[in-house]
DNA sequence: CATGTCACG
DNA sequence: ACGTACGTGACATGA
């Protein structure tokens, strides 16, 4: 509000600190004196009001952005605010266990990489850890860090990995750190006292693509890609004689390329409910899809997550370690092969320059101040957003549009099922026993319904007692 | 508070 | 010739 205030009215506002304090020394709204809590409040009642009548006659001139105002983010609020409220259940002795495991493992780590580096530091300084790596041992500086510091991270230990045996074990100790730290010790704290489970906050206005994001704790990056990770999501779990049900759309992004695009072949692969990473892999490497190998498979998957991010044949050769020359001729060969995308993608970039802004689906806006400027690496930087944008953010709108439609029904025909999370393409809902299996009917149904594209909107349902057995 | 890193889709 | 894939949030460190 502050922003906003000063951005469209002019006026410099109460900060909260002003009233309540920073730091350790902030006091609680409760006691901050009842005339400045009055005048404070009463502040933000007002200064509210002028903005609504300083925005909204902006926003109704634009009838896309007003239907989507009216038609998504405004329904949407009641329903974030009951998933927020139900919260969700947490087995914090699982948690508890893992912390005690991961931390006896990280001393081991701990003792391993003194070893090799002939003395003891703070492995979690990458301050410290580049001395180590680069001065003292001498290996080789792969990458530099913004500010042009030798980088530690994850690809560069890696590529290191292969000729020394220390970046291996620092490694290992980041990924389990990463998961004591963030998550088996923090997680427990979360836990309200009132409710006895954890609730989450959901933004609307923070994510420029029209996604959610989630805060304190963020449940949107719980892990999942490694084993060690997936042992946390088992703490997710539902009181007995309930069960979690997950539901994902699968691989909504391109199902969006192939729907904005129209391209024939994709449109093909999707109706026919082709593995859509095998089918991109046989046309791109000219073989059957029976002979198409992991490796290829592997390489087309890469190629798809590229042309979502507006990829350049640099990122793609990085991403799977091959010459640049050899990335380009893959990137020739998918559009060739899809002649469609390459139109839409050109079309895209045209577009956003001369407006100026992309759209959603729905007419969401993602504006792009620097499409048109002369630094290079800018306007390339704005065609990328100008290329993800459409996608991320249509398939924000479908799940949006889905949730609304499955809380309605949730309220009128389950009241004892909840809603209890939104991780971008997935909902995850706590339904009774006995009534999982037809609510995980009409979930699937309403999630798959959510919007009429050229091609099927699949959606993967699984039930469970915790959050990894459902998937 | 900036920085580097890493968790997710 | 530029430097590189999109969108987030949280943690530990160290100034």
């Amino acid at each position: 509000m502050g922003d906003l205030a000063l951005k469209y009215l002019g006026k410099e506002t109460t900060h909260f600190e002003t009233v309540a304090g920073k730091g350790a020394k902030q006091i609680t709204f409760d006691q901050v004196h009842l005339d400045v809590a009055s005048q404070y409040a009463a502040e933000d009642a007002d200064i509210t009001l002028q903005l609504h009548k300083n925005l909204w006659p902006k926003l109704e001139a634009i009838p896309s952005l007003k239907q989507v105002f009216e038609s998504i983010e405004l329904p949407l609020l009641t329903v974030l605010s009951r998933i927020e409220r139900n919260g969700v259940l947490l087995d914090s002795q699982l948690l508890q266990t893992q912390s005690a495991q991961l931390g006896e493992r990280l001393v081991e780590l701990q003792q391993e990489a003194f070893e090799l580096a002939g003395e003891t530091f703070n492995l979690g300084s990458p301050r410290q850890l580049q001395v180590i790596l680069f001065e003292k041992l001498g290996l080789p500086v792969k990458k530099k860090t913004p500010k042009g510091q030798p980088s530690t991270a994850e690809d560069v230990l890696q590529e290191l990995a292969l000729d020394y045996p220390l970046p291996k074990v620092i490694t290992e100790y980041r990924g389990l750190s990463k998961l004591k730290s963030t998550y088996t010790d923090q997680l427990p704290k979360q836990v309200s006292a009132a409710t006895g489970r954890v609730h989450t906050s959901y933004h609307q206005a923070v994510a420029a693509t029209g996604r959610l994001s989630s805060t304190d704790p963020n449940l949107q990056n719980i892990p999942i890609r490694t084993e060690e990770g997936r042992r946390v999501r088992k703490a997710f779990i539902a009181p007995a004689g309930y069960k979690l049900i997950a539901a994902d759309y699968s691989q909504i992004e391109l199902r969006i390329m192939a729907h904005l695009s129209s391209d024939a072949g994709l449109l093909s692969a999707f109706s026919q409910g082709l593995d859509i990473h095998k089918a991109t892999a046989a046309e791109v490497f000219g073989r059957e899809l029976a002979d198409v190998t992991a490796d290829q498979r592997r390489s087309a998957k890469a190629i798809n997550f590229g042309l979502i991010y507006g990829m350049s044949a640099f990122g793609l050769a990085r991403q799977l370690s091959i010459g640049r020359g050899d990335a380009q001729s893959y990137i020739d060969m998918y559009f060739e092969r899809y002649p469609g995308v390459r139109e839409y993608m050109d079309k895209t970039r045209a577009l956003a320059a001369e407006q100026g802004f992309v759209e959603t689906l729905f007419g969401r806006r993602l504006y792009l101040p620097e499409i048109n400027t002369s630094n290079f690496q800018r306007r390339q930087a704005a065609e990328r957003t100008a290329i993800n944008a459409p996608m991320q953010g249509s398939a924000a709108d479908i799940i949006k549009l889905a949730m609304i439609d499955v809380d309605q029904w949730l309220q009128e025909a389950q009241p004892d099922a909840m809603m209890i999370m939104q991780v971008h393409d997935e909902l995850v809902l706590e339904v009774r026993d006995d009534q999982v299996v037809e609510v995980a009917r009409i979930l699937n149904e309403k999630m798959a319904g959510a919007a009429e594209l050229k091609v099927p909107l699949l959606v993967e349902t699984g039930i469970g007692q915790d959050w990894e057995a459902a998937h």
